[in-house]
DNA sequence: TGTACATCAGTGAACGCGCGTTCACTGATGTAC
DNA sequence: TGTACATCAGTGAACGCGCGTTCACTGATGTAC
């Protein structure tokens, strides 16, 4: 998916990214935009066909980098076991390990900054966004899914529900840290909920 | 704490929360609000300094109105059960059941929203948000403290983590329902947590 | 190898509209004496 | 009981500035023949 971009593109991008989830969308101008980059108006149209599209753009950018970092952090875990449980856990400790390296802690989840906006867009941008969610929901459903297979879990739970959590702990977590102004505080979510799939699953 | 509120302020309050948890702050305008509530723009102005006024009481009425939720559910779960464990299973079921029988799900966090626009506001709004969701965890707290005196807990977890992941499930599954457009998610995250809780301490 | 044309990545100036805010004023109700 | 004054809950008109968007244009690079 990564197109030949023109890096001002890429630079507006960032810098959108940036504004959007400190002041929310409407209040990140397009000349702030320039100014940082250091384009003209014209330019920035170029770019975006108008301010909606930013937004568009914004958010199919920020699945797309996440999804790189799952799928990283994912093949590296199944390298390092070949059990789906525990090979879940290690990519759960990985990813607590990869915000907790953030040295300003996570900025910020598009997903949900487009949430708290929905009226703004239109049909298309909220259903990438519903689609984004729901690919999460795939993504550990499918390991969650292998690890009951060999694993009798000691509750009853929808396997749905369990890998929604995650992105209910992930955006939950962010707000509590950027909230409280401790950017721990989501890496410890996660790894809450990593003892909560260990306590489910875990024989021992 | 409710003063003798002259309805009018109460519903531009009632307005500006619809409006702001759908398209965010800056979109929503004055003009909007005093459309709906039937006044003059400078009768808004007789209510709120400013907008930033505005936001700031938005949220501490939030905050309020959420407060007055919590202790409802519970004192009623405390009379239900003296046991602290019970007590705060039945306490999280009604609260799941609150959000079940809202006919068009949680409108959104305000809490939530604040974080996603900081940088529009002054410290003192931020500092407020931040006391919001530590009162949060000391409630939260509070109740588990209770339990863990009672209950060995069966694995070893920070009790401020376990407090604070009430309010990351409850932000976090509020922006699942939003998104995905399915008010159930909500609810059922919360009986996840509850039942994480009950398998932390419950011996049966 | 030279020329014509197309595309890319922008520039510069102008636009009009909506926004938050201010200011002087008002009519109804409450209170002091 | 009547009058004077204060407070409450607003109105109406005007303001200027910043915003997103449009339009005609441009200079550099790529491609066809």
């Amino acid at each position: 998916m990564t197109k030949p971009t023109p890096q001002t593109r890429e630079q507006i991008l960032a810098a959108a990214e940036a504004a959007v989830l400190t002041k929310g969308f409407s209040a990140t101008s397009i000349d702030e935009l320039i100014a940082e980059v250091g384009i003209s108006k014209s330019g920035f149209f170029y770019h975006f066909r108008d301010k909606t599209n930013l937004a568009r753009a914004l958010l199919e950018r920020y699945v797309e980098q996440d999804d790189v970092v799952f799928d990283r952090v994912f093949a590296e875990a199944d390298e390092l076991s070949e059990d789906p449980l525990h090979s879940f856990l290690i990519a759960l400790k990985l990813l607590a390990k990869v915000f907790e390296d953030l040295p300003n802690g996570h900025p910020g989840c598009i997903v949900a900054s487009v949430c708290y906006h929905q009226q703004l867009f239109d049909q298309e941008v909220r259903s990438i966004n519903a689609k984004a969610v729901l690919s999460w929901r795939a993504r550990f459903r499918g390991r969650i899914e292998k690890i009951a297979e060999r694993y009798e879990p000691r509750v009853n739970v929808d396997l749905d529900d369990l890998a929604d959590m995650f992105s209910a702990i992930g955006d939950g977590g962010i707000i509590l840290s950027k909230v409280v102004g401790d950017k721990s505080l989501l890496p410890k979510q996660l790894l809450l909920y990593r003892d909560f799939i260990r306590l489910i699953f875990d024989p021992a």
